[in-house]
DNA sequence: CGCCAGGCCTGCACGC
DNA sequence: TGCGTGCAGGCCTGGC
């Protein structure tokens, strides 16, 4: 579920809590995430403090003082703040027990999360090493993305939801950003103009920006027993809104079927 | 029951 | 033959 949005939700959520924390030891409940969980684990991440919680793309990155333990959330994970004593549910498939007496859970139904450990600096891991820049820094500009884009022709909506393009942008993110930007998401990516391609980062900026202060609302209930930390409401323009009226021009918004992935957007606002 | 769901890696087929 | 590219498959459970 979670786009860049959420993920950046849960680490400003969650650093306080874990920052200068020591970490007694890991309770691994199911391994069987889109990678097993390392059975060494717990021992590899005892005793250790944690320096500082950070984040690339959808990737949460605990520095352990000489490792670091990644975390992605999937399509269905979520990470809670809660007494390290508290009962364990059905899709409670990781802890990191802390020295506050506290621990970081990973909830995943559909367990397509990770938890891995990476002994060296994991921007050199495999799965971090070719990611597209931030969305939110300096090197996702309108050159970056007009110079990326030359020569392609699939669709925009596809390559904007390619982590070599930009990391964090997910199904709805996309549709969002097009939507802001007046860009039709069949558009071929290679015959964006670069003054469209300013558009379309300002676009992503954006809405990713106000989706993370929109989100810095539910914080203060992060610890909170019956918290869902993550998750929080935005007012979509496109994106689940198929039939309805589109905002801005009061047009129908539109369903399209883009690579098995639902693509919302309003023909009118959205020209090719 | 079938279909859908906010991710993302992998493998295959294709065209140059 | 090798590359870049673009699909489709697969991983899972839960909800409608």
């Amino acid at each position: 579920m979670p786009e860049l949005p959420e993920v950046e939700t849960v680490r400003r959520g969650l650093a306080p809590h874990l920052e200068g924390q020591i970490v007694e030891t890991a309770i691994v409940r199911d391994r069987r995430l889109r990678w097993p969980i390392p059975c060494n684990l717990a021992r590899l991440i005892s005793d250790r403090t944690v320096r500082s919680l950070g984040r690339r793309g959808k990737y949460l990155l605990i520095d352990c003082d000489g490792g670091w333990l990644i975390l992605h959330l999937g399509m269905s994970g979520s990470l809670r703040l809660l007494p390290r004593e508290a009962a364990p549910g059905k899709h409670d498939h990781f802890d990191l027990v802390l020295g506050s007496g506290m621990a970081v859970r990973l909830t995943d139904p559909r367990r397509f999360g990770a938890v891995l450990w990476c002994a060296e600096d994991p921007s050199g891991h495999p799965l971090l090493s070719g990611l597209a820049p931030e969305p939110l820094e300096a090197g996702f500009d309108a050159t970056w993305l007009h110079d990326h884009t030359r020569g392609r022709s699939a669709a925009i909506k596809t390559v904007l939801m390619d982590s070599h393009t930009v990391v964090g942008v997910g199904n709805i993110y996309a549709s969002e950003s097009l939507f802001r930007a007046g860009i039709n998401p069949r558009t071929a990516a290679g015959r964006l103009s670069m003054q469209r391609c300013q558009r379309l980062v300002e676009a992503i900026r954006s809405v990713l920006a106000e989706a993370i202060a929109a989100g810095g609302s539910t914080l203060r209930d992060f610890v909170g027993a019956s918290g869902e930390p993550g998750y929080f409401q935005q007012a979509h323009y496109v994106y689940g809104r198929d039939g309805e009226a589109c905002r801005l021009c009061g047009g129908r918004i539109r369903l399209l079927r883009q690579g098995q992935r639902a693509t919302y957007y309003c023909p009118s606002c959205q020209r090719a």
